[in-house]
DNA sequence: ACAGGGGATGTTATCGATAACTTAAATAGT
DNA sequence: ACTATTTAAGTTATCGATAACATCCCCTGT
């Protein structure tokens, strides 16, 4: 900046003034200004920027697995709605296991973002107790937590998986499983299987047949080898409720290669309405979460937040919505 | 820091020294400093330390679209060889679009990263001028660019096409259509089809059976689409290639929509080797581009750079094997 | 016993932009 | 015509860690 202020025979803090938006600086001496930087070659530095001005205009986010579209598109969501502020994501994934949750958000917290937004609502002690000492904002989302560290936005797993299964019996399945992923490491596929088992014992329906199909987050393969499993162990099983699309579609393959009628024989159910439950034939009856606009609603808090519109700890609960489609009545 | 010298009665400086790994200090006062720091909540602020020691740990990675399995994949390949020497990444989206990727360089730049990672290596005159006069390391993957910036580690998508065509016309197949994008937004997806047609042509086979199904990249949906169209326009077909893989998993869905035999009556293929393609049924003949190993000898060459292991600009050429499985002979 | 070397610690100045304050000029209002 | 207000600059000090250099102490070898 020195430079480009000796050439244009400014002081440094007139080019600094320049390179802001709402920098008061005549208009022609900007022109000047940023032309020089241009022919100079200069690039911004925001480490001096971040330092003194004590914002980095980060927004840091953590997910379990970039590999997931849901996922995706809910930060797809968060950069568009944050763009407009010039706020930047920066996102790591958490592999679905709170404990590098904990060493990952203590990685963003050192570069100090404006805020941050954590997917789901279980976390280390000493995660929650870096994120309540941030003192940047926090964001918990897809989830509906019973103790919030902050703001969120999100719907309970439970709760649709629950609806889910209502639905399935009142079109008149009795004989109900469930597959997941053999362990707890993800929050929302433990919580989903604790709503299947819930809503059917709330019935007086057999909620045992669950089936276990390897470290979440489980695979299409895996998905395939669940329902392998589930029609040797439970054939009378008349409906399947997948802890995702991506092994409801296994799972469907499995009884395309068996030659197994779906829904005829059996009914399968998914989770996230991907594309890929929309398109494959047949059609995977599943429960939209509104990846996206968790991310979009997650921005609009935070936006409000930084501005000074929100004061209180925001609850924004996404109602999910049943899509039924060919792979069930 | 200050704080935590003065709790532990020695220097700002040996505190931040307790902080780095390497650290000159005694292991039991290292504890006690660590210790002191986490019961007063101390969180080191990196951005101090970014502008002293002119490093900041990141490592700038462009990618087309987070919503894309190969991509995601190679972006775990990068996050997996960085995280041991403590690089971050910095990963923005372009949307297919190289003026959004001149703009997003632009402002990973500002953040002054240790290296730039960029997909493809086609670029805006000015990107190009950017990223040269970054002074870090470029690494440009998923392509094999005639003038590369500096680094490449990546595979020619059009030669990659061409095996597969080669492969086609060794089983048999003539009448073989290419389903792709609309515009040359991809530019990927763009050598993709110019490999198909450079192939048909030298065997002098029809290389105008193309279909284009929207903007790109094209969505499963769009595949489907362009079946649909593929079927009406030229009913004659009897082997496709398609773009991607979800491409060609939704134009497989329009034919067992309508009943036409895969491959019987037409043979279809894809590129990306996506976990669905080994799913479906039938199983997709594909081209594995080996995404996350692109990532693995990315993070390879930029360790490399960064310990002045390298200085001449590396070549990684990945060879993209094909896969042929049940949609096609 | 003493030079030489390495490990542990302290001191000082600095990275590069900008917040906060001040000043000068231009414009508006009565 | 003269004060009040806005706009466009300049000055100075600072954000918080750390590079670079200096110091001290302990250990080793001869």
């Amino acid at each position: 900046m020195a430079d480009i202020a000796r050439e244009t025979g400014v002081s440094p803090m007139t080019v600094s003034r320049a390179f802001k938006r709402d920098g008061a600086v005549g208009a022609e001496r900007r022109a000047e200004i940023l032309a020089v930087a241009e022919r100079l070659g200069y690039v911004f530095d925001s480490t001096a920027s971040n330092l003194r001005s004590q914002r980095t205009d980060f927004v840091a986010v953590t997910i379990p697995s970039i590999n997931n579209a849901n996922f995706a598109d809910t930060v797809r969501g968060l950069t568009e709605g944050l763009a407009e502020r010039g706020l930047q994501i920066l996102l790591g994934a958490t592999n679905y296991d709170i404990h590098d949750e904990e060493r990952l958000i203590e990685q963003l917290l050192r570069r100090r973002p404006e805020a941050i937004v954590v997917t789901g609502g279980r976390h280390t002690q000493r995660a929650r107790r870096l994120l309540a000492n941030a003192g940047s904002p926090v964001v918990e989302t897809w989830d509906l937590p019973a103790d919030p560290l902050g703001h969120v936005v999100g719907f309970s797993n439970a709760d649709a998986v629950r609806g889910m299964v209502d639905h399935f019996v009142a079109a008149g399945y009795r004989r109900i499983a469930f597959i997941g992923g053999d362990a707890d490491r993800d929050t929302r596929g433990t919580d989903r299987r604790a709503g299947f088992i819930t809503a059917m014992a709330k019935r007086g329906l057999d909620a045992t047949r669950l089936i276990a199909a390897g470290v979440p987050p489980i695979s299409m393969r895996e998905g395939a080898d669940a329902m392998a499993l589930l029609l040797d162990q439970f054939p009378e099983t008349e409906a399947v409720i997948c802890v995702s699309d991506l092994s409801a579609f296994g799972a469907l393959t499995e009884c395309q290669r068996r030659g197994v009628d779906v829904p005829g024989r059996i009914a399968i159910a998914g989770f996230g309405d991907f594309e890929l439950a929309a398109v494959s034939v047949p059609s995977l009856t599943t429960i939209n979460a509104f990846a996206i606009d968790i991310g979009r609603r997650t921005a609009g808090v935070i936006l409000d937040v930084l501005d000074g519109r929100q004061n209180e700890p925001a609850k924004i609960v996404i109602a999910p919505e049943l899509i039924v489609r060919g792979s069930s009545r």
